[in-house]
RNA sequence: GGGGAAUUAGCUCAUUUGGUAGAGCGCUUGCAUGGCAUGCAAGAGGUGACCGGUUCGAUUCCGGUAUUCUCCA
């Protein structure tokens, strides 16, 4: 059976149970400041388990993109080292959002397993929950006594609060949970040891593949369980380990999910996989991996960064560059050339892949070159510190490397012990544990508990029709963050529009009364909206107004409209691969990232402006209509891989045949409204991803009047018509006339310096030349040195001058002097002539200047220098 | 969001307690060589990212801004 087939069975088998089959959501989440990834089967559907809005379906079925790369068993340094971790992961799983519960969800586990999968049931076990005194819960015999339908009583294994108890987070949903287990051990192992021993101990071939979550409870702040009105069933079964077991394999990584990609390697790399543990087998494990991890992210949005989420990608994809670099003995750009093995293999479940595939690769390869690069760096780096380390590199200099350069510690270790160092890896991590607490200190949020003010069914946004409506508090709570206090508030009915779709959340005010409070910022955790305040109300519990910005709003809205006009004038110009990488809508600018391999040139921005600016004039109607998904992709809207949609999507068409997108935000009735639009700059932000930032209405309006005042104050400056010949030539002449003015500067300096020396002395055979002149800068002074030297030898210079009020020395010594009769001018002016002249001083042992503020003394510097000789 | 670092000629990079900014490649010109990454010589090319401060004097020290790299969250 072949992954593909065990994927669809599973399907398959939920759908004849009357779940509806949902496709995965994008692996990269929005909208979540506690989230950056989906990191189970169950965050798509949170919303529905907290009662944030009702579920589509009762009953759902999906395999959902998965990533864990940090927590208790999910470390990133140890994926590829065993065989069955992964980053990324596929979570199959069957949902029931206040429908069937225990009964049924053990009912049908058992039926897939057992009669689809034919799985051995001597193989199974199952675990329920023991129950917990000091949280006053009791024995799970519900789902006890339905397993006894199915399976012996010595395989039902109870299990304590760690394991048998699911918690969502610190507060919200849990509730006890049953897992299954398989045993893949060959039959003598299992005649030697009994399987039930072995359950929950991290045995690499007795192993969890079933969770069932039966959600019942909600967890408070203050630790107390309430029962939940409804009970939902949430389960996760991880693909992968479910093909290896049904394959029979030892190791997720020899079933087909992985093998196509290892064979892929070797051919690359012209090196053997042979099952073992060693770095190379390793390296293929990794690779294999990380490819899945760092493709579907990108394919749903996230680009790598130095940051959040995109910082987390980078990881991961340098973590593979360096395994191939180490123990592949492979130093070019490797994992993009994989790509079209994944995205083949993965064409029919996850289409965005195969859609994307070369954005996708070319995004990867820039990241790898981009990384290849500072490892050379640091090897410098490191060539540097090997020369001056002699027993052991200390912790800085690693930290140092690790932490500035990006330099891997494992190569800093290897290339340590190539040259007979060893690493202070005690020190290291102390560096790094400090690194860690910074930071987290840096963002640690402290929030409090939502106090309920009314009792509401359902958070309404009104925001697309009205800016005004009367209202009233639902709920409230105090956030602190960075020592910073701050409210969040929710409201019954908002016309709040909170940050999405790159559109940034409203700001306005509430009112009760005649007491105001402002709202600095309105954003969306899941669907919730939240407004946020740098107070409260005295009395929450009373009705308010709530009233959004207006002139902030409609700016906004001009610029988001703008917006789809661009992207699709960007379509024509450019051509059909421009697509939306992220946006920034606000009231002053709009920003718009889009995929797109070179630098627009001067005619295409000019030519997308005029397209926009046609559109506007025409005073096209913008259209926006609530529509099911299918229907809308129907109709040709762009389809923007990497948001999330529900059932119903909202549709914003400007001219069927110009411009249809998806999108929540908001837009003017017609284009005409816009006014004006204007590109302002063109950059890079990434590899093959575009920047553009432009200007619509009053504001584009002001960019322009201050161009044009400004070309006509420069061309009445240079009362001329072509400014910019006139300029031209300016800078030409300007260029002509130093130069000129140099020469002629350096001619005047050779024919006072040939004057000059007709003033030397001799004393006691050494020639010497002291002299107070007039002259217009230090630097003429040094090059007036400089012209002097030639025409002398065996001497002692001189000069002083009186420069911007200040006095100047300059002191030179021949070469020969420096030694025979050991002058030093660096000294002579530090120690004697500096006090002299109330300044400091300084330079080279054969010439030194230097400047004070007392120009009385010019002549007696001289003297003091005369009389050393 | 919080640290660390970098920014010097068209490109790649030097320049130690602050004292007239250098190299290689590339470019221009001349000469040599039948051609191949040819040789010799001369030359052009720098507001040392930007803005302030300290200093007689800042590429160098201090602060700020911008951009880039990097680590952590």
């Amino acid at each position: 059976m072949t992954a593909a087939e065990i994927r669809q069975q599973f399907l398959d088998f939920f759908q004849s149970k009357q779940h509806a089959v949902m496709p995965s959501a994008p692996i990269v989440v929005k909208n979540d400041p506690t989230l950056l990834f989906i990191n189970s089967g169950m965050a798509p559907f949170k919303d529905y388990f907290l009662g944030n809005k009702p579920a589509p379906h009762k009953r759902i079925a999906d395999t959902q993109k998965c990533l864990r790369v940090s927590g208790k068993h999910n470390d990133l340094e140890e994926v590829g080292v065993d065989t069955y971790h992964h980053t990324m992961f596929e979570m199959l799983g069957n949902w029931s959002f206040g429908d069937y519960f225990k009964k049924e969800a053990i009912e049908w586990s058992w039926e897939l397993l057992t009669e689809v999968y034919k799985l051995d049931k001597d193989r199974l076990y199952v675990t329920v929950f023991e129950g917990d005194e000091k949280e006053g819960l009791d024995f799970d015999q519900e789902s006890y006594d339905e397993w006894k339908k199915y399976i012996a009583e010595d395989r039902i294994l109870r299990g304590n609060k760690k394991d048998n108890f699911w918690e969502m987070g610190d507060t919200g949903p849990c509730g006890p949970c049953s897992e299954i287990h398989a045993d893949c051990r060959s039959a003598e192992e299992r005649a030697h040891v009994a399987g039930a021993t072995l359950i929950n101990a991290d045995h690499p071939q007795v192993i969890e593949i079933w969770n069932n979550v039966f959600m019942q409870f909600s967890r408070m702040k203050d630790g107390s369980l309430q029962p939940l009105p409804d009970r939902h069933v949430d389960t996760g079964m991880g693909f992968e380990r479910l093909v290896r077991v049904l394959q029979g394999k030892q190791s997720n990584y020899d079933t087909d999910v992985f093998t196509s990609t290892i064979t892929a390697i070797e051919t690359i790399t012209n090196k053997k996989y042979d099952y073992s543990d060693s770095k190379q087998a390793i390296a293929f494990r990794v690779l294999s991996d990380h490819i899945r991890a760092i493709s579907f992210t990108i394919a749903d949005g996230q680009l790598p960064s130095n940051t959040g989420a995109g910082y987390v990608i980078r990881r991961i994809l340098r973590r593979a560059v360096r395994y191939y670099y180490s123990y592949l003995d492979y130093k070019q750009p490797l994992l993009h050339q994989l790509l079209p093995v994944i995205a083949m293999q993965f064409d029919t479940v996850f289409p965005e892949l195969k859609k994307q595939e070369d954005f996708v690769a070319r995004v990867i390869k820039e990241e790898e070159e981009a990384f290849l690069r500072t490892l050379e760096k640091g090897l410098k780096k490191m060539d540097e510190i090997i020369k001056q380390t002699s027993t052991v590199i200390n912790g800085k200099e690693v930290f140092e490397l690790y932490d500035t350069y990006g330099f891997p510690i494992d190569l800093t270790r290897l290339i340590g012990s190539e040259n007979g160092l060893e690493v202070d890896e005690a020190a290291f991590e102390a560096k790094m544990l400090q690194q860690k607490t910074r930071s987290r200190a840096a963002t640690a949020i402290d929030t409090e508990d939502w106090i309920e003010v009314h009792e509401v069914a359902k958070n309404i946004f009104v925001g697309y029709d009205d800016l005004n409506v009367a209202t009233k508090v639902a709920r409230y709570r105090k956030v602190k963050a960075k020592g910073k206090e701050q409210f969040q508030i929710v409201l019954e009915t908002t016309p709040f529009y909170a940050e999405s779709g790159g559109q940034v959340g409203d700001v306005g005010e509430l009112m009760m009364g005649s007491e105001k409070l402002n709202i600095t910022d309105t954003k969306k955790e899941n669907d919730l909206i939240i407004h946020f305040a740098d107070s409260l109300l005295e009395d929450m519990s009373l009705p308010v107004t709530a009233k959004v910005n207006w002139e902030k709003r409609i700016e906004t809205t001009y610029n988001h409209t703008a917006t789809h006009l661009m992207h699709a004038a960007l379509r024509q110009v450019l051509g059909t691969h421009v697509a939306q990488k992220g946006s920034l809508v606000n009231a002053d600018i709009l920003r718009f990232d889009f995929s797109h391999f070179s630098k627009m040139t001067d005619e295409e921005i000019r030519k997308v402006e005029e397209i926009v600016n046609e559109k506007i004039r025409k005073n096209i109607p913008v259209v926006i209509k609530e529509l099911p998904k299918e229907e809308a992709v129907k109709l040709g809207a762009m389809a923007l891989f990497g948001e999330k949609y529900g059932d119903t999507v909202r549709v914003v068409t400007i001219d069927p045949n110009y411009s249809i997108e998806l999108c929540g935000g908001t837009h003017v009735g017609h284009t005409g409204m816009i006014g004006v639009f204007t590109i302002t700059a063109e950059s890079a932000v990434a590899a093959g991803v575009r920047r553009i930032e432009a200007l619509t209405g009053a504001a584009a309006m002001r960019y322009f009047v201050d161009k044009v005042s400004q070309h006509k104050q420069i061309a009445e400056l240079l009362k001329a018509k072509d400014p910019f010949k006139t300029v031209e030539k300016l800078i030409e002449d300007k260029n002509a006339l130093e130069k000129k003015l140099e020469a002629l500067e350096n001619k005047e300096l050779a024919v006072m310096a040939k004057e000059l020396v007709t003033k030397t002395t001799s004393i006691n055979g050494t020639n010497f030349l002291g002299l107070s002149i007039s002259i217009s800068s230090t630097d003429a002074l040094r090059k007036l040195a400089a012209q002097l030297k030639p025409l002398l030898n065996n001497a002692l210079v001189v000069l002083t001058s009186v420069v911007e009020e200040k006095a100047q020395v300059l002191v030179m010594v021949d070469e020969a002097l420096v030694t025979s009769k050991n002058l030093d001018a660096s000294k002579l002016i530090k120690e004697q002539i500096a006090p002299l002249i109330k300044g400091g001083g300084g330079g080279q042992k054969t010439m030194a200047t230097a400047g004070g503020q007392d120009t009385s003394q010019l002549d007696k510097v001289i003297e003091t220098i005369k009389t050393l000789l």
